[in-house]
DNA sequence: GTTGGCACTCTTTGCTTTCGAGTGCTAATA
DNA sequence: TATTAGCACTCGAAAGCAAAGAGTGCCAAC
């Protein structure tokens, strides 16, 4: 069955007072609210008739209605403003973007204390690196116990790390594992980097002292961890605020499972084109625990193929139009600022594009 | 008036019985535990006394005992078991401390999330620097645009940037620079480098790129960062699961207090001798919001003159006795691992002074 | 000094009642 | 035919109340 303009107009009037009051809605303050002009019992008519559609529901005979995540969902698709952020907010954004962004690396947890911030719900953040592999090693010789190790990856990080030894090396033995290293290891992934080639490379570097063993198990630890998608999170604390985890069990229930950093985006949300918002509503999320949250991500181009995602985690009864703004431009800023390419003109809003999930498995 | 042995007892059972039960304790309950020889009625006038003497207290006329801040206070320093972890718990730990532990400033928050684990009370961990300068800068040339800072701080690690430059430098310039700064800012304070130092710096380097600018920046903020006490706070979602807790405004309160990082813990903590465990009790906590919870931090030498704290938060009906066990331990674990100088034996726990803090001001 | 006994207090729990918001239905109306 | 007013009905939330139970304080006896 189609659904009428007015029953679009009903239903939209129903998500946001929900939103915004977080107790069902009856069909007399739907009457007040205007842009109807029409009587509660005929408002009354059409709820019974959204109820039966599947896109309300009642918690109780008595009661008002309620969005059902399928609500939400026709509301996130079509009834919703997409809302811009006003000059003020934009300018407030950007300025705080400016300041937390020097090195995607070291602010990615900035960037979800961000998020949060903005749009007062739990926010992640996190970043996954395409294909990393050392570009380039520096060796610099300090003194007769001492070097540094500076790796260059090929996202264009540079990781250091100062080697204190038990031995005593020259000069000319750091520089010489330097070659070696330059030779055998740049461009190399983690998984190519294999026992046998690092055993070749300790037998070419006729390093008696174990040199070369402290360099490799850097560089591994290095290219793990930058492959590794870095996941942050911030103000679980504000859970606690939303009605919906009133109930401390639940609460708990939720953070701990956000706190155990895992698999809080559903796969497909990595597949996300650039600067494009997607929302996943209650059960559409895979995990168990995020079943009747919802979870609002945008994804970012962090330069070099490293792909970056930020999303906050809320009730299904989010301000999904104001947080989707704000991920929004927030995520076309990281992308102006670190990405590489066509960057587009310093404070305009990008557009906001919401997908739907991929829901063809169920 | 002294309290006498039995007393001493009686108090004992009632903090670790309210400690596992979370409930008030009865005189009933107490003369079933054991180890005290009288019925229930000669406890009820003990317990009146241990009121009136402000040890103990009554929700009302007609519930169980509960501790005050005054009777764990008395219990923390006098009566409870110092206890020590058993030999498979030590060498858990001992393990995943290894695992965690390459370089302090990566795993700080790696230590405050194991304190945490290891104790389901949220924990954090933080680090004061002494006095950091630049120990020794690198300047590594990559390529026209290109080249790479690695500042050697004094507290021996190894911080490094790669810079892009829209104008094209040679080899010479960037070592010249190198030296330049070497000879400038090495084993400066923060506060010692002056805009009139980076001015003349600038000036002596002939440098019309301001490529100078982009390295003392960096100095700067790496400086900053490091003399920054760094803070870490992980297992938030603990709290909810104490039953004190479970009035969501009461929880979220704190998570927002603790979550914003700030002054968690009293001045006097900072000042703790190394490895001592430090105990704040309830209305001890100089934060208003810490007002009824405790407190439980081990200092610990981080090498260097840097100074780790790692501590608790948690209701004041806390397992101080285990809590300390752990804490100290760990933090003899990272002193050992960390610290400069003489290292206690491995495996070995080292001694757990608690002390109270200094309340002279009150 | 210790103990058993007992009346008393105060919370907790469960039940019943009341109240009100909101509905669904029907009949009247434009 | 679509809308509206009216009204009886439902069901949860809040309030009130009684019974139960845990624990105390005190007294008298040991």
């Amino acid at each position: 069955m189609a659904i009428s303009e007015r029953k679009k107009k009903i239903l939209t009037a129903v998500v946001e007072e929900y939103i915004r009051t977080a107790e069902p809605v009856g069909s007399k303050a739907i009457a007040q609210i205007g842009s109807l002009k029409c009587s509660p019992a005929t408002i009354r008519n059409e709820l019974a008739e959204l109820v039966s559609m599947g896109y309300l529901a009642q918690p109780h005979t008595s009661a008002g209605r309620v969005p059902t995540p399928m609500g939400y969902r026709l509301y996130v698709n079509e009834l919703m403003d997409r809302q811009r952020l006003s000059e003020e907010e934009a300018e407030d954004l950007n300025r705080r973007l400016n300041q937390r962004l020097q090195d995607l690396d070291d602010s990615i947890g900035g960037v979800s204390r961000l998020a949060s911030q903005l749009t007062d719900y739990p926010a992640l953040a996190l970043t996954r690196q395409a294909a990393v592999s050392a570009q380039r090693f520096d060796l610099i010789y300090v003194d007769a116990n001492t070097f540094i190790i500076v790796i260059t990856l090929s996202s264009n990080v540079a990781r250091s790390k100062l080697v204190r030894l038990p031995i005593s090396v020259d000069q000319e033995l750091v520089q010489r594992l330097g070659t070696l290293f330059n030779a055998s290891f740049t461009g190399k992934r983690e998984e190519e980097i294999t026992p046998l080639l690092i055993h070749s490379t300790e037998r070419a570097a006729d390093d008696t002292a174990g040199i070369t063993a402290v360099i490799t198990a850097f560089l591994l630890e290095q290219l793990h961890e930058a492959a590794e998608p870095a996941t942050f999170l911030s103000g679980e604390n504000m859970l606690l605020s939303q009605p919906e985890f009133r109930d401390p069990d639940k609460a708990h229930r939720l953070m701990s499972y956000l706190s155990e950093g895992g698999h809080i985006l559903p796969p497909s949300a990595a597949a996300a084109g650039t600067d494009e918002v997607r929302v996943f509503i209650g059960p559409e999320n895979v995990a168990e625990e995020l079943k009747d949250s919802s979870v609002i991500v945008a994804s970012f181009d962090a330069g070099d193929g490293t792909r970056g995602l930020i999303g906050v985690v809320g009730p299904t009864r989010m301000d999904y139009s104001a947080v989707a703004a704000k991920l929004s431009f927030l995520a076309a800023g990281l992308s102006r600022r670190l990405g590489g390419g066509e960057a587009p003109p310093e404070g305009m809003h990008n557009k906001l594009i919401i997908k739907e999930p991929d829901n063809s498995h169920e």
